[in-house]
Formats: structure tokens, C-alpha cells, sequence
DNA sequence: GCGCTTCATGCCATATTGTGGAACGCCGTG
DNA sequence: CACGGCGTTCCACAATATGGCATGAAGCGC
């Protein structure tokens, strides 16, 4: 359904840019002027847009968003489970800490974050999207996954985003293999530059892959030689997660 | 649009329902399956949705809803300014407070809330709604709008609750009088039965309002010998939060 | 094990619905 | 005062979503 489709990009778009007129959204997204009016119109009568106070003609998003939450998030299950864990991790290593979700398409989503306070760390937004092949949140995860849906997600060549990236099938599902083996996963530069992050799964009561916690630090912090040391304390980290989201 | 609005409906019952099924949400709308079969998939591809992941036909919503959820509280820079004096309010009375903003239609939305540590207390979910016409934050807000709006907004009858709801638009409006003299709004078991809600109303520079603070408590503890006493401590809160966000 | 019901999913002709080019009206500027 | 930029409205057209029906899979009782 191309419209509703095209509504929600919209709508993402007024998030990322609020407050936003309708020129800065039809340049955006080169279509045409009505098009995008109509459905700022829509999105506004159905409460999930608002006109800015002060200057009618920007949009910004409504509160009706609010009263949708994203299952992860939901009563008690991992939000809940992983804020002290995260915490305990963060007051450890005085590093950023992220908790992640695969969404419906090939992204992690962070989820929750405990910031470090050096005055030099990575960032990355609740929210903020990135890909499963590329992050150690997203091989954590997949490592997880039963081999038939990483078949149908590793086809033909991935998206390289550096000299690391792992493009190659055959190659991500070998280093999948040594992620299951020593309970953690690497990334160093496969996404973003510069950045170095650790990650373990969470893990439902079958097994199944809900989340991953990571570690998150500049190149210029990571030490080769405390790796070991720092994939333990981040397996710990999930492996607590994992025990108190079951009970 | 009416795809998208359906849309939108769609995914607001799948957040208040979930994991439900297709089958489920055509009996909540009364829409042939196939219709509402095709919205799901389409969700879903946007990312707005997923699959439980124990039972493949239960939905759910995704995480992709995250990457809009943080522009709806900060969009008001209201949440930030009242945060403090909400906290302060809550260790002055030990009751629970919450800050509400209207929005497109008719409602007001929990933006926030300040827990007290009572074993009884009043339970409102961020992102909860209620009507603007039936609850003491709704009528901080109304009784400070431009009279045309409130006309446009009070005409026939108004939807009841219980005994205690106005339903009268005539009678309303003499209520609203009476919430602009005396500073704040009084709601005993008009919406929700055996809650008891004062609120007071946060404006603009210009006068307009922008949202609502309320103490809310059981009947059970409301004492109505010391409304005044807590009318005026609402009152003072919210008129702190709107210097707050002025300055 | 076999028919029966229930439910999710796929298909396709139809007309309803959204599309987007064009025109309008408002406002600030040269 | 004319011009350009911008948000908003209109309308004929056809692309698009619709929903009745068919299919297939899963659970249940006999």
C-alpha cells in the first residue's frame, strides 16, 4: 500500500527534522507538493502530527505516538531486566553501553543506553538504526538465529560500508560460528569508523535471540589485549539480562 | 487518505492488543480479513510491526517505532522544564503526578509521570489518553482555550462516563468559568471511577494552553477539606514550569 | 485416520481512492 | 506595484486499494 508506506516515511522524516515545513519534506523526497500536504493533513487528523505553535506552517510529531510502544519496551520483559545490568557494566569498564533489537527488516534498533563520561565516546541515539552484517549487536544476534533465516538473509553480496566490512555470505557465517563458539562478538570499523563495540546476545528461554548488550568505545581506548577480558564481563552483562528477564 | 488512517488505527489497537491476530482485529473492526491482512503486511515491511516470534500469526509492534518516540517528548521542551517541579510535587504530597498535553482529537496524552510510593495508588501509562471533556487535566487546558474553540468542541452531548461526567456543554462551560477563576480544575470520578484528579494548566507567553499538571489520588485518601490547600500547591507547580519555559 | 471447522493467506475484477499538475491567495521584497 | 516563494485547494484521470472468494494449513472431535 504505497500510501501508507509513503505516510510513515513522512512521518519518520518530521521526526528527524521537526519542526519541518512542507517545501523542506517535498525537497526531501522530490514528490509533489500535494501529495505531501495531503498527507501531513491525514497524519495530523489522526493525532500523530501536530502544527508548531508558534509557526503554523512547521510540523512536528504528536503525542498520539505515545500511546504506541514497541513490545520490547513492554511491563516488565528486557527493558526492565537490562537497565541495572547495563548500569553495573557501564560503572565497570566507565564505557557506553547499548542495548539493541533486530527489527522486521535486517537493522538493529537501540533500544536503551548508560552513558561513560569521558569526554571522547562513540554515540549512537534510541533508535538509531544499523545493519545486521556489520554490528556486533547484529552478529550477536544472528549467531542466534536458526541457520535457515540466516541463509535467506545472507544472499548474494552484503553492503560494505569499509575495508572490514564482511560482505561475503560464506565468510559472515564463518565468523558467526567463532561468535557462538567464544559466547561474543567484534566489530572494529566494519560500520562505523573509528568505532570498536562488543556485543552478546540475550537469549529467550528456547534459545531464541531477543537483544544484544554491547560495548561501545573509540579506536583510540581499545586495547587488543583486554578483549578476552572485556567479552567476558559483556557475556556476564547478557547472561544476567537473559536470567532475570526469564524470572 | 483512508488507508492511512485505517492504518494508523490498525496499529494503535496491535500496541493496545498485543500479540494479537488478524483475526482478532477484524472482529475489533469490523473490516473484511483480507483488508486487514494487507495493512499488517504492509506495517510490518515498514518496520512498524513484526511477528511474535513464539506464535508466527500473533503482531506486534516493532522497534522502528523508537526512531519517532523521542521527537514526541522533546518536541515540548515542556517536558524537560517540568520534570523538577513535578518531582517536587510528588515529595511535598507523596501522591502521584503527571503532565498531559492535548492533542488533535479531543484527548489528552500522559507526556509524564512522577510515581509516589503509596501500596494504593493511580495508575496512568505514558501515552495514555483520555477525554478532554470527562478529566481535571482537560479541563485546565479547555478552560483556557478561545471560547470558539471550545464551542466547536462542546456541542450536542457530550459522552458519558458515569454519574458524575458532564454531559451538558451549557453546563460544562459554567464548570470551565469556575476552573478559570479559582486557578485549577477539580475531577472526582468522572472518567474513572474512585479517582480523584486536581490539575492546573501550563500556557504560553501568549496565554495559550500547552499542557496540564495533576496530582492524582484514590478516593480513598482524598480529603476534601484540603482541596483548596491542594488546589494551590498544583496551581503554584504549574505556574513554575511555565517561568521555567519561558525563560 | 478422516472429515469438519477455524484461521491466515493469496487472487483478481471492479470502482473507489489517491494522484499530481495547475491555479489560487497570502506575504514579504526589490 | 509587480514579482517570487510558499502553503493550500481543486479536479479529471487512472492507478490503487478494496473485499468477496478460493486456497491451504492447523487444530479438534468422532
Amino acid at each position: 500500500m504505497k500510501s501508507v508506506t509513503r505516510s510513515l516515511r513522512i512521518l519518520e522524516a518530521v521526526a528527524q527534522h521537526q519542526p519541518v515545513t512542507v517545501g523542506e519534506l517535498t525537497k526531501l523526497f522530490g514528490l509533489p507538493k500535494s501529495t505531501v500536504q495531503r498527507t501531513l493533513v491525514t497524519l495530523n487528523e489522526a493525532g500523530w502530527l501536530r502544527a508548531n505553535r508558534k509557526d503554523t506552517t512547521r510540523w512536528e510529531i504528536g503525542a498520539r505516538v505515545l500511546a504506541v510502544r514497541p513490545a520490547a519496551l513492554q511491563g516488565s520483559s528486557l527493558f526492565a531486566a537490562a537497565r541495572e545490568p547495563m548500569i553495573r557494566l557501564r560503572d565497570a569498564l566507565n564505557e557506553t553501553i547499548h542495548l539493541s533489537v533486530p527489527d522486521a527488516l535486517h537493522s538493529m534498533v537501540v533500544v536503551d543506553r548508560v552513558d561513560c563520561d569521558h569526554a571522547v565516546r562513540t554515540f549512537h541515539a534510541i533508535g538509531d538504526t544499523s545493519p545486521l552484517h556489520a554490528t556486533a549487536t547484529g552478529h550477536a544476534v544472528l549467531a542466534h538465529l536458526p541457520k535457515s533465516e540466516v541463509d535467506e538473509f545472507a544472499t548474494g553480496t552484503l553492503e560494505g560500508y569499509g575495508e572490514e566490512t564482511i560482505t561475503d555470505p560464506k565468510e559472515l557465517r564463518t565468523e558467526l560460528r567463532r561468535v557462538r563458539e567464544r559466547g561474543y562478538a567484534v566489530n572494529h570499523n566494519q560500520y562505523l569508523q573509528g568505532v570498536c563495540a562488543i556485543a552478546a546476545p540475550v537469549l529467550d528461554g528456547d534459545g531464541v535471540p531477543l537483544a544484544a548488550v554491547a560495548v561501545s568505545l573509540p579506536d583510540s581506548r581499545f586495547e587488543p589485549g583486554r578483549l578476552a577480558e572485556l567479552g567476558q564481563v559483556v557475556t556476564d552483562t547478557a547472561a544476567e539480562i537473559t536470567a532475570r528477564h526469564l524470572r
